[in-house]
DNA sequence: CATGAATGAGCTTTCATTCAT
DNA sequence: TATGAATGAAAGCTCATTCAT
C-alpha cells in the first residue's frame, strides 16, 4: 500500500506538472524534461506511468473534465423547479470556471487546439448528460426555448469561458453582483 | 510594380500557409519548414519577411484580427434603433465566425493558448470600440441592461465562437432558422 | 534441489530468450527489458544470473558453442577409413547447421560482427581440435591435402554455414540428394 | 558544380564513416553521433542526406555490394575455357575479400545479421548473374557437377568470406601459394 | 532469490535559424 | 531578393543498470 500510494503521488505530481506547464508555455513549450523536473523525477519515470507525451496529455484531459463534471453535479438532485435547478448547476459551472481557473484553462486549450486526440475529446464529452436531461424537461414543461442543447449551452456555460478567461488575464474580475448579473444574462437567454 | 506585387505574394502565402498548418496541426507541429515548404519557398525566405517564428505568428494574428474588425463594421452605420444596429453587427459577426472558419478558428487558438505576445494581443484588442460605443447609447437609452461590457459581450458575441467551433468538428451545423433563434437568445440576454 | 532446478530453469529461460531475439531483431534490439518479458521474469533477475549484458551475450555464446561441438563428434570414434570417420562428423555438422538453425544463425552473428568479448571468442575456438587431429592422420596417410587447416575448414565446414543460412532464410532448402552432393564437393575439395 | 562536388563529398565521408564504425564498433555501437564526429559534420546534417539510420545503413549497403560486383567481373569476357573464365572470376572475388576488408566485412555482418531491410537485400542480389550463366554453361559442356548453384557458390565463393574473417582478425593469412591450393580446392569440389 | 520502480546517460531525430552563394 | 545546405541545441524517448523492499 505505501509503494501504491507513492506511486499515485508521482503520477499526480506529473499530472499537475504538465497542467502547470501546458497553462503558461503552451504545449509546444512544456517539455518533458520540464515537466520531469518540476514533478522532481527523472524524465524517464515519465514513461513509467504514461505511454508516451501524448498519452499523458490524453490522460490529464479526461481526469480535469472528470474532476470538472464531478463540480458541476455537486448537490444536484432533480428539484420541481427548473429555473432553481438550473440555477444549481449553473453556479457549480461558474464556481469551477471562475475559482478553478488552472483546469478550466486547460480545458479551453484542449477545446481550441488540436493537442488531444479526438478519442479522448469524444470519451470527454458524454460529462453534461444530466444537463442536457433538465434542458429538455424545462423544454416540455414550457419553460425553456425549443432550441437547439448546443445553442442552450452555448448561452449559458460557454459564456463562463470567457469570464474565467478574462479573470485569469487580469482583465476583468466578476464581483458577487457580476455573478448574480450573468446568471439573470444566462437565464434570459433561453427561458420562455 | 511587379516585383513589389511578387513580395507581397510571397508574405501571403506564407501567413496562408501557417494559418493552415496551425489550424490542422497545432502550434506545436507547424514548423517553419513545413510553412516553408506550403507556401512554395525556402526556408531562409521566411526571415525575409519576418523576423522570427514569434513575428511570423504575432502578424498573422493582426492580420485576421483586423480582418475580422473590417467584417463586423461592414455596413454599419448607427441607426436609431439599438436592436437594428446590433443586429446587424452580430449578423456580420456570426457571418465571420461560421463561414471564415479557418480564420475564426485560428483567433481561438490564439485567445486560449499562450502562442502570441501580450504585446500583440494588445494591440489586437482595441478592434470591437464602436460595438461598445453603441450598447452604451443603448444602455443610456435604457435598452440594454447595465451590466459590464465583457457580459454583454460573453453572451452575445461569445457563444458564436463555441457555434464556429461544433461547426468546425462538424458537430452541429446551424440552420437559417437556428442563426435567428440564436440572435433572439443574443438579445434576450442583454436587453432590459 | 528443488529451488536449483527453478534457477537453472530461469536462467536457461533468459539464455532462450536472448538467442531468440538476438536471431530476430539483432543485438542492436534486444534491450535487457524484453529479455526479461520474454523470459517472464524481472529486468532485476538478470543480474542475479549474470554479471551484465555482455556477460550474458558471452555466456550464451559459449553454451551454443559447446552445444555444438557435442553435436559435431556425436557417436565419433576414430576409424580406420579418414574418409568415412570425416564423412561422420562432418554429417554430424550439417545436421546441426540445418536443424539447430537458431543456434547455427547466433554462432555466425557472433562470428561476423564485434558482439562478443575476444575472450569469449577465443575460449570458444579450441572445439574442433578432434577434427583438426582427424585431418592431420588424413594428410600423414596420403589421403588429404596437404593445405592448412583453416582452408579445409573453410573449404569443408563453413559451407555448410551458408546453406544453413539459405534455410534459414527460405532460399534454398537442401534435399537428402542435395545433402550427399554437398558432402561430396567437401570431399573432393579437400581429397588428394 | 562546385556545390555537388560538396555535397557527394559529405554524402560519402558519412558511408566511410558508417562502414568504419559498424566494423568495428558493430551496428548497435555506431551512433549517429559518432558517425557524424567520424565525417566531421554536424549529426542533423546526416538528416539532409538520408532519411534515417536505417536508410543510412541501407544506402550503404547496397553502394557496397555494387563495388563489389564491379569488381568481381573487372576483365572478364567469356573465354572458350571454362576454368580459365571461372579462375578470372575467382581471383577477383578473392581480390575483393582478401584486400577490401573493410568492404568484404560489412557485408558479412549484413549478411549474417537482421540489420538492413529484407528489400534492400533483395536489391542486392542479382549482382552474380554471368557468374551463374558461367556454371550453367560449363554444365552444358559436362565441366562441372550437375548440383545447385548454391552448392557451388557454397563451396567456391563463400569460403574466401572464411578467409577474409581470418584475414581480418590476424588469424590466418593467405599466402600466395595458399590462394592458388584455395582456387584448386574450390575447382576441384565442383568440376566433374 | 526476486522484483517493480527508478534513473542518468545516451539514443535518434527535429527544429529555428544562419550562411555562402 | 532568394535559396539549399548546414547546424547547435534541444526534443521525445530508450536502455542497461540499481535499489528498496
Amino acid at each position: 500500500m505505501a509503494i501504491r500510494q507513492k506511486c499515485i503521488k508521482k503520477r499526480k505530481a506529473l499530472l499537475n506538472a504538465t497542467l502547470n506547464l501546458v497553462n503558461n508555455n503552451g504545449f509546444h513549450d512544456a517539455p518533458m524534461s520540464k515537466i520531469a523536473k518540476m514533478a522532481e523525477v527523472s524524465p524517464a519515470t515519465i514513461y513509467i506511468y504514461f505511454e508516451n507525451k501524448q498519452d499523458l496529455i490524453n490522460q490529464l484531459y479526461l481526469e480535469v473534465k472528470s474532476e470538472f463534471s464531478t463540480y458541476v453535479f455537486k448537490n444536484y438532485n432533480e428539484k420541481d423547479c427548473i429555473k432553481d435547478s438550473f440555477k444549481q448547476v449553473w453556479m457549480n459551472i461558474a464556481d469551477f470556471k471562475l475559482n478553478q481557473i488552472e483546469a478550466s484553462n486547460f480545458l479551453s486549450q484542449c477545446d481550441n487546439t488540436p493537442m488531444i486526440d479526438e478519442d479522448s475529446r469524444q470519451a470527454g464529452l458524454k460529462n453534461l448528460q444530466p444537463l442536457i436531461n433538465l434542458w429538455e424537461r424545462g423544454q416540455q414543461k414550457g419553460v425553456i426555448k425549443l432550441i437547439s442543447p448546443y445553442l442552450l449551452y452555448a448561452y449559458t456555460v460557454y459564456p463562463l469561458s470567457f469570464l474565467s478567461n478574462m479573470k485569469q488575464k487580469q482583465t476583468f474580475v466578476l464581483s458577487e453582483k457580476g455573478l448574480e448579473e450573468a446568471f439573470e444574462a444566462a437565464w434570459d437567454s433561453i427561458k420562455l
